[in-house]
DNA sequence: CACACAATGAGACCAAGTATCAACACCCCG
DNA sequence: CGGGGTGTTGATACTTGGTCTCATTGTGTG
């Protein structure tokens, strides 16, 4: 369902137009990651008339609101997925793409260690745990 | 120095050729991250004939050793970073881009536990750390 | 020395993302 | 209802980071 995707961006004051909710609809429908390149052929494909810039534009929006966030697949590619907007971390299954949200864990217990050992003040960072989930482990 | 890089690549039983050479010294010579585009741009600057392919081509099989590392940088950009082949994170200064490279610090007890909840199996994950080092932080 | 093969540089190409711009939709105000 | 300012849109050009191709140039081995 699109429905809390389109909420959230009107909470945030963001007009609701034609194209934003036919997008939002497209990210909806699949489940995991995906990257702009699926978007566009999916719009492509339906012949929406959307165009490449809108795409991006809207997923710029959804990532300042925390709604996306782009990772950086092991392959280099980047995908987008959706998400709570508070702090988090994602795994990433290797197999189908399928996306779990765990919360902070003891990563700080890690950044601070680090922080110790090397004098640097530690300001953000960057966890992505990749992995196979139940489904895919068990059909392997 | 480019010594060190350039006795891995040895090791690794890669052919140390002229532009292999001088693009290793060119790295040496940075500290820190740098992009290919720097790389690039260093070796125009001196009119070293080497040629865009063949900087990436350097910079892959580097990646092979696990002699540089890319990281991905929170603007978004590539970045690599000379590093040891050794399992490790990095530590990325925001203000001059000096890295830090931290071995493992009770990261595997987070993704243990990720996996606790999740139920996925974790194969690999990335793990990268921003905020200011020493000198940065003092000449704040 | 000759040969096979690896490495090179130039440049075409590609994918992801950004910038520009004219046309259009919407909303508020009168 | 009508008009103007602002926000949004799609097309398209452009930029950046990186790959592919290919003819040419090394280079190590026998």
């Amino acid at each position: 369902m699109s429905d809390e995707l389109l909420r959230a961006l009107d909470q945030a004051g963001v007009r609701l137009t034609g194209p934003r909710r036919e997008i939002a609809a497209l990210i909806a429908k699949r489940n995991g990651h995906f990257t702009a390149a699926d978007l566009i052929a999916d719009a492509g494909k339906r012949r929406l008339g959307v165009g490449r810039a809108t795409i991006f534009r809207l997923l710029d929006l959804l990532a300042e609101q925390g709604l996306v966030e782009r990772v950086d697949l092991p392959d280099g590619r980047h995908a987008y997925v959706p998400c709570e907007p508070s702090h988090h971390h994602h795994l990433v299954c290797v197999a189908c793409g399928a996306i779990a949200e765990v919360e902070d864990c003891g990563i700080d217990a890690v950044t601070s260690e680090a922080s110790r050992r090397s004098g640097f003040t530690i300001e953000s960072h960057r966890l992505e745990l990749f992995g196979r989930c139940p489904n895919c482990r068990s059909a392997n």
